[in-house]
RNA sequence: GGGCGGUUAGCUCAGUGGUAGAGCACUGCGCUUACAACGCAGGGGUCGGCGGUUCGAAACCGUCACCGCCCACCA
């Protein structure tokens, strides 16, 4: 690292120990609510990777939260981790080389090592959950520094993370409301499953993905005569197969309608129906109904009333089946049976092949069969199709309230609007209630019991609930009242839910787990409703629609007035980062190279909602702009002698400008659009301030003029604050330059117009002095001469003397700048257009 | 299949009816007492195509193309 890196570093850290020690950003609990400004922060999932995305969009939340700060609101701005569920599982999994086996007595010596490598060791569900909660300390950890390394302006004193004693509390107590209101409900039925993770899934996890597949061609004869031809790519599940369905309006099938049609090799009849949700051109029209394929299976077997055939087990592989007893009727059980049993205990890979095979040798199949690519549903984590499998789940009911979620999507306002649409569609495509309980271990578990009755069984319907006041529970170690431990598992006894709650059942209630809802209500009512809820848009139809649609349930109200929604982080090339492409962009590595107020440079200059790509010439410019500002701070700082108030056409010009850069970057800030706030002040810096006014001023500055002196310091002094909450390393360094008791330029308040003076003819003044000193600068390039090279006569002809008059009232700042030995102003017609100017620039002799 | 964005200089992006912009990259000049981690100057664009509205369109309307994302009952 270079000299100067390093200087930058040091710099960025010394304020990092001041706003900790200083408490800066602390909220106070002592100011009401129409003067706080309140977070919903996201929580990031910890057991991820740090990601360019994670500065780029937590960077967008400080940008807002601290020009908010400096418009004199109290700031609540809590962080949380979400360490809770699968990701922590997995990673614990693959660092510590074991997996959890919940039949397992909890080992209290257990020692694993760190990275350890070999077989996988079985462990406990206790012995799990410890290893997970050693994992999120360190993850954990690491947030927190890149966190504090970019600047965000979070109260540390308000963190939590979604598995700690306060977020299971507030998660199982919000499950409880529901419960008493009849607003979740468990029940056994198809759900969507994976069988790797051995887990329910909810609509929210599931993405489609393109795979390749096989069409074969089925052939089912028809009782009372005749056959039909079935187009499938999933004749695993032919033994499932309960009906055929075919469009009521195809002529091809019409006649079938009411008959029954006979698996081949199972020899199950099977009714044939007509909905209009078979579509006539695709396969050959007519389908099998199997329990289960897809979602569409079960609704038709939910119409058909009939028993499910279940041939997939939760673990994937084929269940075993009595063919002629129950639900699996056969016209010839004993064929049945001897072609079943070949499938039983296979994958569902190894049993398509096995049934296809089958099928040719029984000569059912037509043709060959067909390639096919078509979108299979994926858990999002997954490797597997999902499956449908009958499983008791808990579900809190979101069918039956889509007009009123939407309802309440609309009361928040998006940012940009375009992404209430898709938090509108996201309501509106919803096919399924929300599956909230997960098969999985580190979680909050469902704080509930079920009793056993004098036979053994569990009577489901016999829910035991907690009392408020001893939550958080375990039911699995935790007894319900009015039973003690040696009754659980035993006739007449109790079991627990062994389940624990999807992520974002217990992320949902963000904005109520710092809150201290609902406990301490005075507390919880100062920072609820929130004021903002920032997040990427690949999260709205979970983390977003979840939290609103607690919200509602819980009592009613919106969880946020706003949503700042932020987009993706490309790598340079536009391209998606991937970890296999090797292109993904550390946010450790850009920190390194640029410092973090060049990275928030960065980030700022993304506009919400919008993709950016990881530019290293953006990470430059914004380095760059840092470096500017301690120079020109540099400058400025130096000159020495009283300030005055502005009395030169210059000095009044700059700040004139400079007032409608306050103007324009409020009225940006305001209209969430922090890439247009940092372009315009970023403009008048380098244009108005660096480039010209600071070259003119010079001479005055240096011989001690107070108008020149006060319009520097004030231009300075406004201008740190404009750049505050995009820089605010670079902005404290400079505003407590020289200063013995630092004072936090984010505890000053955001510059107003009115601090400025409004001259009215800024523009014109500023242009024409700064057209003639290009032109000046433009002749000494042409002439390769030195900047400073002196000019022995400068004309400026001009047709319209008010043009002249402007140019005239700063010659004295012109004279200096351009090192121009004379200079004339002619109210001359050259030829020049209108009201043009014709600048002649006659250089020295010589450098002397 | 439906929806939402986007398409402006080699690259990343501003620009919502009035003379096409910035940074980077490129070329030339310059160490000038804030700044060589820099400054100054310069070259570079039929604003995706077509049609329309308008005195005037990068911008508004229509349409098409391409890119990206979201969603959709996987036969």
């Amino acid at each position: 690292m270079s000299k100067k890196s390093q200087d930058l570093h040091e710099m960025e850290e010394r304020w990092r120990a001041f706003w900790l020690e200083d408490g800066t950003y602390l909220y106070d609990s002592s100011r009401g609510r129409d003067e706080t400004f309140v977070v919903d922060t996201p929580p990031p999932t910890v057991s991820g990777s740090l990601h360019i995305g994670h500065v780029f969009s937590f960077t967008h939340t400080d940008l807002i939260v601290r020009y908010k700060r400096m418009q004199g609101l109290n700031i609540y701005y809590p962080m949380g981790w979400d360490d809770n569920g699968l990701p922590t599982e997995r990673r614990v999994q693959n660092v510590f080389g074991v997996r959890c086996d919940p039949r397992l007595p909890y080992d209290p010596d257990l020692k694993v090592e760190f990275g350890r490598e070999g077989d996988v060791i079985p462990i406990s569900r206790k012995n799990f959950i410890e290893l997970c909660d050693i994992v999120v300390q360190e993850d954990e950890q690491k947030f927190l520094e890149l966190f504090q390394r970019i600047g965000l302006s979070c109260d540390w004193n308000q963190m939590y993370a979604t598995i700690d004693e306060r977020s299971r509390y507030v998660s199982q107590l919000s499950f409880l409301n529901l419960l008493d209101k009849g607003q979740a409900d468990h029940r056994e039925a198809p759900t969507m499953w994976d069988v790797d993770f051995q887990s329910a899934v909810a609509q929210a996890e599931v993405e489609d993905r393109d795979k390749d597949g096989m069409f074969h061609k089925i052939r089912f004869e028809v009782e009372g005569g005749g056959d039909l031809v079935i187009a499938t790519t999933r004749p695993e599940l032919l033994p499932a197969c309960i009906a055929v369905v075919a469009h009521p309006d195809d002529e091809r099938y019409k006649d079938l309608f009411g008959k029954k049609a006979i698996t081949p090799l199972f020899k199950a009849p099977v009714p044939i129906i007509a909905d209009e949700k078979a579509e006539p051109d695709k396969g050959t029209g007519i389908l099998m109904v199997c329990t289960f394929g897809d979602a569409t299976d079960v609704e038709w077997w939910r119409q058909l009333g009939v028993p499910a055939r279940e041939v997939i087990g939760r673990d994937g592989r084929i269940l075993s089946a009595e063919w002629g007893e129950g639900p699996w009727e056969s016209n010839d059980p004993g064929s049945a049976q001897a072609h079943y049993d070949k499938l039983v205990g296979s994958s569902i890979n190894q049993a398509r092949k096995s049934v296809v095979e089958l099928l040719e040798a029984d000569g059912a199949t037509v043709g060959e069969p067909e390639h096919i690519r078509r979108p299979v549903k994926f858990f999002e984590k997954g490797d597997r199709p999902l499956e449908f499998v009958v499983s008791r789940q808990w579900f809190i009911p979101v069918m039956d309230k889509k007009k009123e979620l939407i309802e309440q999507g609309r009361k928040v306002e998006w940012h940009p609007a375009m992404f209430l649409k898709r938090y509108v569609d996201w309501v509106e495509g919803l096919n399924q209630d929300w599956c909230v309980s997960r098969q999985r271990y580190f979680g909050v578990p469902i704080p509930v019991w079920y009793e056993i009755d004098s036979e053994g069984n569990i009577v489901y319907d016999k829910v035991l609930v907690p009392k408020k006041a001893d939550l958080p529970i375990d039911p699995s170690s935790d007894a319900p009242e009015g039973f003690t431990e040696d009754q659980r598992g035993k006739p007449g006894g109790f079991t627990g839910d062994p389940d624990v709650f999807d992520t974002w059942a217990t992320s949902a209630l963000t904005p109520r787990i710092p809150s201290g809802w609902p406990d301490e209500m005075e507390r919880h009512l100062k920072v609820y409703p929130t004021d903002l809820r920032p997040q990427a848009h690949d999260i709205i139809r979970t983390w977003a629609f979840v939290t609103i649609t607690r919200s509602y349930l819980e009592d009613g109200s919106i969880p946020w007035h706003h949503a700042a929604i932020s987009g993706f982080v490309l790598d340079p090339d536009r391209k998606k980062m991937s970890k296999s492409k090797g292109n993904v962009v550390l946010p450790t590595d850009v920190l390194d190279e640029y410092g973090a107020d060049a990275v928030r440079y960065w980030s700022a200059s993304g506009r919400l909602g919008l993709d950016a790509a990881a530019d290293p010439n953006v990470f430059k410019e914004g380095k760059r702009l840092v470096t500017k500002i301690r120079n020109a701070a540099r400058l400025i700082q130096g000159y020495e002698g009283e300030g005055g108030p502005p009395t030169h056409p210059l000095d009044l010009a700059l700040l004139s400008r400079l007032r409608h850069v306050v103007q324009e970057a409020t009225d940006a800030w305001e209209s969430w659009t922090h890439s247009i706030a940092l372009e315009r002040v970023e403009t008048w810096f380098w244009s108005d301030l660096t480039d010209n006014y600071l070259e003119l001023s010079k001479s005055r500055a240096y011989a001690g003029d107070p108008s020149a002196l006060g319009t520097l310091r004030t231009a300075l002094d406004v201008v740190l604050r404009l750049f505050a909450p995009i820089v605010p390393f670079v902005a404290e360094e400079v505003w407590n330059a020289g200063a013995d008791e630092p004072s936090s330029i984010h505890r000053a308040s955001w510059p107003k117009p009115d601090e400025l003076p409004e001259s009215e003819n800024a523009n014109a003044t500023f242009h024409n002095v700064v057209e003639v000193l290009t032109e000046v600068r433009r002749a000494k390039s042409e002439a390769k001469v030195s900047i400073k090279w002196p000019v022995e006569r400068l004309t400026v002809y001009c047709n319209a003397p008010d043009r002249l008059e402007f140019v005239r009232s700063v010659s004295a700042d012109l004279i200096a700048a351009g090192n121009i030995k004379n200079l004339e102003l002619k109210a001359e017609d050259k030829g020049q257009n209108e009201d043009d100017f014709l600048i002649e620039v006659q250089l020295a002799e010589s450098q002397e």
